[in-house]
DNA sequence: AATAATAGAGTTACAATATAACATCGCCGC
DNA sequence: GCGGCGATGTTATATTGTAACTCTATTATT
């Protein structure tokens, strides 16, 4: 199994797109195998539309740029494939703003820390482990169990951050 | 202004909840008065339901337990109310459950770190700064603007962790 | 190869969550 | 009183997410 830890300031770095998306593909392959589960044609699908850039899609904008090929447009078919690339740890859902977002990580299952830009919309992820073991450790001191963790931010990326800098000074 | 800084396990161990909500209601009052905003009768009564008890309610649920004497059931209205109430800092929204829960904190404008038990609903707030700054000084690394956080987490609460245990052990 | 078991795909319908747009009301300062 | 403005009331609609059921494809078993 791959486990090349991905740079968090990838998306906001220029970088040669294509291999950073077919290595995901590769990566998403594998891990299928490795556990059994078939990446089929529709998951494939999804997860490709994801994989184009480094921004997070709602479901019903995959489902406006899938290939339905004849057959209804449902969104079903897209929630089902989310559903389980992210059991896959394939894909985050970005829960600030209903939507997912493609994991360019190359590690086992793992939660996430996402940064996301509300201007352009670009997502960065951080495998930061500390705030994780923090959430956990304020949970045990109250008897919490933690089963899931949602750790987002909403802001500007860098280079909006310059552009509304210059507007609003 | 009150500045009180509740237990963060307060909803978790018995208390006098009715003392517990009119404070948090006269919270409410003062910091709208403070900030000359009007604390209306519809923002009033959405506060008083969530206010019930320290579960998150959707607002939907909100909209069915609201007396609308004789207008029309808008969900309009609700979303409205929880929107001026949260810009105030007087209720949360709970994403990881499209839900919305009474803030008990009763300190000045705040973000929130929430664990959210998902056998009984009940939601516990840290004030934990140390996790928000931690994601703060994360951002700052890669240069990114934070303007909001979302900080959550998914569990059982002691309670529902023993019960749980006990059947599945 | 025939067959049973199961995971996934396809389809229809619908539930749940959230917002747009616009008219009207009521408070506050003048 | 009146003008401005924030809040309410109303209707309609957009967006996001599931239920329920059938059918097909893949895999395991014989």
């Amino acid at each position: 199994m791959t486990q090349i830890a991905a740079d968090p300031s990838l998306p906001l770095s220029p970088h040669d797109h294509r291999s950073c998306a077919s290595d995901a593909l590769a990566h998403a392959e594998a891990v299928c195998e490795s556990r059994n589960k078939r990446f089929t044609e529709n998951r494939r699908a999804v997860l490709k539309l994801l994989l184009d850039d480094h921004r997070a899609l709602g479901a019903y904008e995959i489902l406006r740029r899938f290939d339905w090929g004849g057959r209804s447009r449902a969104p079903v078919q897209v929630y089902r494939a989310l559903d389980f690339l992210e059991s896959m740890g394939l894909v985050h859902r970005v829960a600030s703003s209903n939507a997912y977002v493609a994991c360019y990580r190359l590690a086992e299952r793992h939660g996430a820390v996402l940064f996301v830009c509300e201007t352009c919309g670009v997502v960065m992820e951080c495998g930061e482990l500390n705030l994780q073991s923090m959430m956990d450790k304020l949970a045990r001191q109250s008897g919490f169990t933690i089963h899931s963790q949602l750790l987002e931010a909403v802001g500007h990326c860098p280079s909006c951050a310059r552009a509304a800098e210059a507007v609003d000074p």
